[in-house]
DNA sequence: GGTGTTGTTCGATAGTTGTCGAACAAGGGT
DNA sequence: ACCCTTGTTCGACAACTATCGAACAACACC
């Protein structure tokens, strides 16, 4: 079956930010912004591996991730070239960490 | 009654994202940054005034707009001076309308 | 003071979403 | 062949959210 990986001007902004509008997934992709390239194992953000794979569905749907089977694991990478091109600014304006409250 | 305006520092960014992930919610903000400051009840997209009073809501209190009173209408604009501070390319990158899918 | 305009608030309701455990599937190794 | 690791899928459930009509509040104006 294939992964379902949308051409990203073809998903709606809503979409793109909603997928982002979560504490778990935004972990997720800060990870793979500074991480590169990881296996879904690696997301280890206090979910169970069921909830983590929901959560990657939800960003590989929403345009964010692409993600390829490497044996047992699979491996899940940032789509940022894609993004940066559609929607400038957003990704660094959303992965840098913010104050401390 | 204060309208809960809360420091835009305070605010989780995910807040900021989900208050965007909404087509009435972006639609409005997009009417803000092209129109200025404007009532309430200028921002017609085919929902109730009790939902579109319950969006205006979410923005405010994710930090994205102010209101003030004036006479029995209320002014919303938006805080684009301290998003770009804050979230540098975020609303630029949002508003842009998408290409017609 | 009454009437109309403009918004907000209050249930209520339907739909969506985050979460989990358990069951299942696909590989790799021994 | 067996088992272990790695992920996905399947209900199920709780929490949140978008929506509405109706009731309420505040103000202006005659």
């Amino acid at each position: 079956m294939e992964p379902h990986e949308p051409d990203l001007t073809v998903v709606p902004v809503t979409s793109v930010l909603a997928a982002l509008a979560d504490d778990v997934r935004l972990q997720i992709v800060r990870a793979l912004a500074e991480g590169g390239e990881s296996a879904c194992g690696s997301f280890d953000f206090g979910v169970s591996k069921a909830t983590r794979s929901h959560h990657l569905k939800v960003l590989r749907e929403a345009g964010l991730t692409r993600t390829r089977a490497a044996g047992t694991s699979r491996l899940v990478r940032l789509r940022r070239d894609e993004l940066d091109k559609l929607y400038p600014g957003l990704l660094d304006a959303v992965l840098t960490q913010r104050p401390p409250a």
